[in-house]
DNA sequence: AATGAATGAGCATTCATTCAT
DNA sequence: GATGAATGAATGCTCATTCAT
């Protein structure tokens, strides 16, 4: 009676939860909604997952792998200096957490209770994010590594600065009067400043 | 009068309502678990509050008003240069955060649905805590109002800078090897950054 | 401390009570609603109430007595025939229920189980709506008492032609082609057949 | 297929929806004391109906079948004349309601807001009913349609004749000295006067 | 691999009622 | 006579998960 395993099934939850996601934010979320829409049954999902938790954070992954894809392409603007380079990696990081607003706020605040169980190999994916960060400041500033302690601390900050301005532009705390191209140019000449300042030069 | 109010079951309703959402996130907040921790039964927080949005608005001004305490003693330290006094703010603006993460991830992280039923003369108060950088920053440019767009603009950058740290720091997003308090220094250096371009002057 | 009791607060919640059963319904009918109506605290009407039920049954023994005024008034027009007045007195019912639709429908529809408690001393009052077609029945068909079975079982009859029809009109099953005033009418003339069949005469 | 249900479960449900409807009203139906009765989960009553209303329109649906067969039965007595045929139909009426009591409140007094959402093909199926009654008194009367307004409307009147009757007895509104056949005999006697008003000969 | 049935916990909110004042 | 606080039960409905097939 064995039915040949629907190889597309599993890419197929992945693709609407994400959507779902997006459409009606982490509240609204529910492996029931999720296999409505692909469409099957709901404990099919348990198939492919362990709990709603591996599903959500399978999906973490996904995402934090298109955003290394988009942080990637921009970091290889061959034939530029790196401050130009860290610019476009500002813009790409942007543009992402615009494009997936719903989303990015998963991927970036869920509550730490929901991390914790976080698989360690994902969390190592999650990091080659700000890796890349970190190697281009590491350019610009001539330091030969990128993982000293100094670069990591910029980079975060540099982080810290987008990421602050996505999460209050999507959770609508910045006054409307301000339109949005200006308050991300803002944010991106801020968080350049970073590249700008040497360290130990202060 | 009536049978005495139990005098401690309000404060206590908002203590609680305060620490499940800081520790659980807005999508599992429940009436229910705050009574559940008061503990009372779930029906007698509606004598205190109307539903469930207003306690939780409640939480936010709250939160907004000690914020501002804060805010406007740094902002107040006489005899030292404008920029001196934004140094304090944002540090001040960052022990708070991390002092009230409780308070501080319900007033600036919930979404947006949250926020629309805001009753508006909440909405002005948390605004004057935006408008002491504004005015900061104003003089600190020497710039005649406050409510030039560019003033709100760099201010609200400053704001996202800060903000970006606490949210990553509080969701427990930062590499554990980066000690907490240079991470604040690096952020409060950048968002600074913005005191010192003179705008026109880019 | 004594306050001086309130005079009209027990008919000022009957009142109440009755706008919000005829405006929204049994199902929907609650002591606290009409409290906020009245107003006055919720457990006011236990003062004057022993319990739900009660207002209810005092409404109900309430309306019995407005559809008494209206019958009799009808009952009494002079100088009519008896055939006369007892069609007068189905159009005054009709016209009572349709004017008190939801109330109405209180009155003699309210499960058994509700009415098991209804006390005998209001049950007696009601009863004397049916009395009303009984006597008038009687002297149609010239029998010495109103209150033989014949009489009884005729006038329980026209009572049911006219509250079908008026509970499938309140309830809306009735095809919305046919106007409402014919329904009546149509109604009104089959309960008269009543009274021109003599009993014993079949 | 999966874990085998449990056959007995849906019938079940209607089985307990119908007597609680019966016994309390709709005002204090639902979901969970039908579950309690039956007895089950009260979520699995979901397995079985969409929601509230689809258990409710489906026992109104089922108690329109029924009565249309004791109706076509009744109606379809050969070599009999059509007034004959006609007083079956409304003992057959009366039969109904009293044997079934439970489906004949649900079917005819449920609150209109209730019926704006019986699916439209159930309606069809109960018009049915009332189209059994206007074919025979269209025969009666030589007319040659069912459908005329006047038909239309002395079946209607009939209904409501019937329906009162019902009623009354069923919430127990009828003296109790009053022998329950009797009531019967006199409001189908009531009703048969219809039969006998030719249209336009009035 | 995939399903339908079933459950128990959970939700925001309303209600009738009681109690002490 | 009248009140505010408090409760326990109840509502329709959704959810994550388990189980047997």
């Amino acid at each position: 009676m064995a039915r040949p395993a629907n190889p597309e099934l599993k890419p197929r939850m992945l693709e609407e939860a994400r959507r779902l996601l997006q459409r009606d934010g982490w509240a609204a979320f529910s492996l029931r909604k999720v296999a409505r829409q692909v469409p099957c049954a709901p404990t099919a999902v348990y198939l492919h997952f362990d709990n709603k938790d591996a599903l959500v954070h399978a999906l973490i992954d996904e995402g934090m792998g298109r955003l290394f894809e988009r942080l990637s392409t921009a970091a290889a603007s061959k034939a530029s200096s790196p401050r130009v380079r860290i610019e476009r990696m500002c813009r790409a990081y942007m543009a992402f957490g615009l494009e997936n607003r719903e989303f990015y706020e998963i991927m970036f605040s869920l509550p730490p209770e929901q991390m914790e169980r976080y698989p360690s190999e994902m969390y190592k994916r999650a990091v080659l994010n700000l890796g890349l960060f970190q190697e281009a400041l590491a350019e610009a500033w001539g330091c030969p590594g990128s993982d000293a302690k100094d670069v990591r601390l910029a980079a975060t900050s540099i982080w810290s600065c987008l990421h602050g301005a996505l999460c209050l532009m999507c959770n609508q705390r910045i006054d409307f009067s301000l339109p949005q191209d200006e308050v991300i140019r803002s944010s991106v000449e801020l968080a350049l400043c970073m590249v700008d300042r040497r360290p130990g030069a202060g």
